[in-house]
DNA sequence: TATAAACTTAGAGTAAACTCTAAGGTCAAG
DNA sequence: CTTGACCTTAGAGTTTACTCTAAGTTTATA
């Protein structure tokens, strides 16, 4: 049995963050003592892994519950519900690299249309193209 | 000389949002009525546009608020001064853009090991993916 | 026994960028 | 003159996921 800080460097989450999780149904600890300490079995470390590795794959805390919720009664649930957090997840994911690329594809357009030199920024070509308000159009760029 | 709802309609922004810019520096009314009411010129449309625009390349409310100081005193300021603020959120993208991406490919190995058909979650690949702890390395999935 | 490290709680704070509310004032049209 | 659309302010609320604080308790160690 695993007192909170040992369960937090086991898993690389903190303390706090493990009580956070707790509050919001993620991880529970399998006992108490009596002075109120919270001890934690090895099937809460798997627990705690699991919620883990869903954050880092993008899962939200809330995802994380409902995914917790399939675990602990995974014969009344079906691979569908599960796959449709899943496939949630992705188009989410995918909408924001999406965004995020295209930021990146202006931002360098930008960065290569100036120098960045220590010359005065009165013609500086990015403020100029954030000026010209179709900064956005990444094409306006590609001649 | 346009007001507020105006000044909204023309930019896509709303008013609130407009409100929120001028707090935080952005955006200012050229006049106001007695009443209090904002007036905005031709000019102010042109920095509620440039402000737009810059927000949609990724750049902070502060950035913006840094890169109009910039913009209204240009030749007091360095083409570097600009290239460097743009650099950093390049670098800002680019992070954000690569997690995106490991997330994207561990959910995409996840969606392709399960079928998502309607029978039991037993034995659902992506639950016991999740549950291995390794799911992050996508490459333990590559066989 | 004394001290430090670790634990407890409730609740506040942080970040970013809005978004909304309440309560009231202004203005053009009919 | 009344209605409705639009405007004003200060300030609170939203979202997500922590992160920290204060004040106090417990436990292990020297």
């Amino acid at each position: 049995m695993l007192k909170i800080g040992e369960l937090a460097s086991k898993t690389g989450l903190t303390a706090h963050t493990i009580r956070f999780y707790e509050k919001n149904g993620l991880i529970n600890a399998s006992e108490r003592s009596d002075a109120g300490y919270r001890y934690y079995t090895e099937a809460d470390v798997r627990q705690a892994e699991f919620v883990k590795t869903a954050r880092k794959v993008g899962f939200s805390v809330d995802d994380v519950a409902t995914l917790l919720s399939i675990r602990v009664d995974k014969s009344n649930h079906t691979c569908q519900d599960v796959t449709d957090i899943t496939q949630r997840k992705l188009i989410d994911v995918n909408e924001k690299i999406s965004e995020l690329l295209s930021m990146q594809q202006t931002l360098e357009i930008l960065l290569n249309s100036c120098g960045g030199g220590l010359e005065s920024a009165t013609h500086c070509s990015i403020m100029e193209a954030l000026d010209a308000s179709n900064a956005l159009n990444a094409r306006s760029f590609v001649q």
